[in-house]
RNA sequence: GCUGGAGUAGCUCAGUGGUAGAGCACCUCCUUGGUAAGGAGGAGGUCGCGGGUUCAAUCCCCGCCUCCAGCUCCA
């Protein structure tokens, strides 16, 4: 064996070593500044801490704050600072698991006593004494009989079963001072690296998630290796807060939640606006792309769902009820409503591809617990349609949805380009066969491709009836969504026994995509005011401009330019009451007004107004004729 | 559904074993004021719902409902 090796470096170049040489002596070698900065190492595509000594030839990547998959490895290391910290002030604390995730990390605990939040400043206070220390990490790799004895001697009871269940023969601990825990790695050399954590909340959780297992409380927190970093996701979690569409939502009265009906929401005729908007910018895609619309009963009989695959598959989250002794449900899903309307009559391949749209309300018993706001409701309407096609003409249809797509984001403020895209695979409990889930799949993997769109794979997470291409957007804090969605389904025509007539006269099986672009109105209302904090594009705004007099001597004025305003099909409102205008002015920001017209003296004798915009930008005053210009513009080219 | 927390005026929140308060919003009046809060007065509450303890419960106890933070799940 020799006694050196190489390490090949991403700039492509060979470094000779001695075997056994770490990645921080690398570093090192390298420079001192990189020696100083590096976090961890990634040798041979394997995340490792700077002490790792390398054994043989391999490539090697130094990583530093700047990487991605440092955050991780620090976040990692701040879960065992937490751990560290907790078993310092609550002795007998047994430890489940703590992994870093995409907004900072946890550590899920089993302790004596109950945590609360005030616990928090104190567990964090204590971390930061440890961070203090710079306590290295160790490593420790031991045998499976090796790793239970030592978890056995130390007290950590929920631990030892997993051992059996980790697949690699070599199980490694972590040790830092007198703390040691069961851990794959890495960690950052030591603990000085972890002074900007932030603990964030104490929840309940299981041990691995098993409602039926050990009660455990988790805490969450976040870290950062600059404090500049931590206070801007502070100030990101504040700003979220902020924009919370529930407040919001109240605020612009535009739609309410009440106990008489946990998770089936109130719309009021502001929120009203916004969702028929909405509606109207798909209905006139819908008419441009060859759609017809259909309204299904929202009450099916029972059998309808049996056959569909509901019953089996989606019953725990369906309303079912009882009428002249028959059993009915209430519909969750519109596919198989339209399936009926498709095998009403025979079809013929010249009909082909059928495109039938629906906007009917869907019910689903959502867990109790799950529920939030818009975003999680129990009540829905989803910007729906289902089209029967034959096998060829899969691609072109699955091109024209997203073609759609990229004409509808830009209008709600969300750009295409920037959309993420994911293929959800078959789940554990599926409808059909796994040839035609196969089928199903590439059909949509390919259809991206041509496409040119990038994907990613989204394991176990497709329909029960079928695959799915998801399309998650980005908000202006950063956060994603998913919203449209494209499911290919050999399935459902099976079962209802679907079929045209082809050419050669013989019946055929359709395929049937499920689509929907903006998913359902409810959750995506939710999503746009917490995307614009309330400041909606003027198109969907549910007041567009609000005329507000100086003194009441211009009271008839305003009223007038009001009403001007909506005979040109501006949603207009006029504020005359008694008070200053800087008071009116305040009232119409707080409702989210884009536009604020200021009528006094000077333009009642003028025929003008002076055109304030939400931002606080004073445009002064303008002829009605011209501000309808660019507002109408706006409305109609529906400028996000 | 599970774990933990909460529920007092439209909103944000004080408060007490002897049936309740503030600010903002609302209404009236005064003020007629030029781009984020002019002034005064008034009205408004079954203190989430049901039971219990007590001479007396908004307050203490029990059950339920809803909400919030998570778990899980998802449009």
């Amino acid at each position: 064996m020799s006694a050196s090796i190489h390490l090949q470096l991403p700039d492509g170049s060979l470094r000779q070593v001695p075997r056994g040489t770490t990645v921080a002596e690398v570093a090192a070698g390298i420079g001192k500044g990189l020696a100083k900065a590096a976090v961890a190492g990634v040798v041979d595509g394997n995340v490792v801490e700077t002490a790792r000594p390398i054994q043989g030839d391999a490539s090697l990547r130094i990583l530093t704050a700047k990487d991605k998959e440092a955050l991780d490895v620090l976040r990692h290391s701040a879960a065992h600072l937490l751990a560290m910290a907790v078993l310092d002030l609550f002795p007998g604390t047994d430890l489940g698991f703590g992994p870093a995730t995409d907004e900072g990390f946890y550590y899920d605990f089993k302790t004596p006593q109950t945590l609360t939040e005030e616990d928090l400043p104190k567990i964090e206070a204590r971390m930061k004494e440890i961070a203090a220390e710079g306590r290295p990490y160790a490593r420790v790799a031991l045998d499976r009989a090796g790793a239970k004895e030592r978890l056995q001697g130390i007290g950590y009871e929920l631990k030892i079963p997993h051992v059996d269940e980790i697949p690699e023969d070599e199980i490694t601990f972590y040790d830092s001072g007198a703390f040691t825990d069961m851990c794959e790695g890495p960690h950052v050399p030591d603990t000085s690296w972890l002074a900007n954590v932030k603990l964030l909340s104490v929840s309940g959780a299981y041990w691995r998630g098993d409602a039926s297992g050990v009660p455990m409380q988790r805490i969450r927190g976040t870290a950062f290796f600059t404090a500049k970093d931590l206070e801007q996701h502070l100030h990101r979690l504040e700003e979220a807060k902020k924009r919370d569409h529930r407040r919001i939502g109240r605020e612009m009265d535009l739609f309410s939640l009440q106990p008489e009906g946990p998770g089936f929401p109130f719309w009021h005729p502001r929120g009203m606006v916004v969702y028929n908007e909405l509606t109207k910018l798909i209905r006139e895609q819908l008419e441009r792309r060859g759609y017809g619309e259909v309204r299904t009963p929202i009450v099916l009989s029972d059998e309808l769902w049996k056959r569909s695959g509901h019953y089996d598959h989606f019953k725990d989250n369906m309303y079912f009820l009882e009428v002249d002794e028959r059993s009915f449900a209430i519909k969750p899903m519109n596919c198989p409503g339209t399936c009926l309307v498709y095998g009403h009559r025979p079809r013929s391949y010249r009909e082909l591809p059928v495109r039938m749209a629906e906007f009917s309300p869907l019910h689903r018993n959502e867990l109790s617990g799950t529920l939030h706001g818009l975003l999680r409701v129990r009540l829905m309407a989803q910007d729906d349609a289902h089209v029967y096609c034959a096998p060829e003409d899969l691609q072109s249809e699955i091109a024209d949805m997203i073609e759609m797509l990229q004409q509808v984001y830009p209008a709600i403020g969300f750009d295409p380009a920037e959309v993420i895209v994911k293929l959800a695979t078959k789940p554990e409990k599926a409808l059909g066969d796994p040839a035609s889930w196969e089928k199903a799949e590439a059909a949509l993997a390919d259809a991206l491709r041509a496409q040119g769109m990038a994907f990613e794979v989204n394991p176990g997470e497709g329909a029960f009836y079928g695959p799915k291409i998801e399309f998650h957007v980005t908000d202006a804090l950063g956060r994603t969504w998913q919203c449209g969605t494209i499911q290919v389904d050999f399935s459902m025509p099976e079962r209802f026994n679907l079929s045209y007539v082809g050419q050669d006269g013989q019946h055929h099986r359709p395929v049937m995509i499920h689509r929907a672009i903006l998913g359902s109105f409810e959750r995506l209302i939710g999503i746009l005011i917490e995307h614009h904090a309330g400041r909606f594009p003027v198109w969907l705004a549910p007041v567009q401009a609000t005329v507000l007099s100086i003194t009441e001597a211009q009271g008839e004025y305003a009223v007038a330019v009001r009403d001007r305003l909506r005979a040109a099909g501006v949603r207009a409102e006029a504020d005359i009451r008694g008070d200053k205008v800087g008071s009116k002015i305040r009232d119409a920001i707080l409702e989210r007004v884009p536009y604020q017209l200021v009528v006094g003296g000077r333009e009642m004798e003028s025929g003008q107004v002076a055109v304030r915009l939400l931002s606080g930008e004073d445009l002064g005053p303008m002829a009605i004729e011209d501000f309808l210009a660019r507002i109408r513009h706006e409305i109609d080219e529906r400028v996000a």
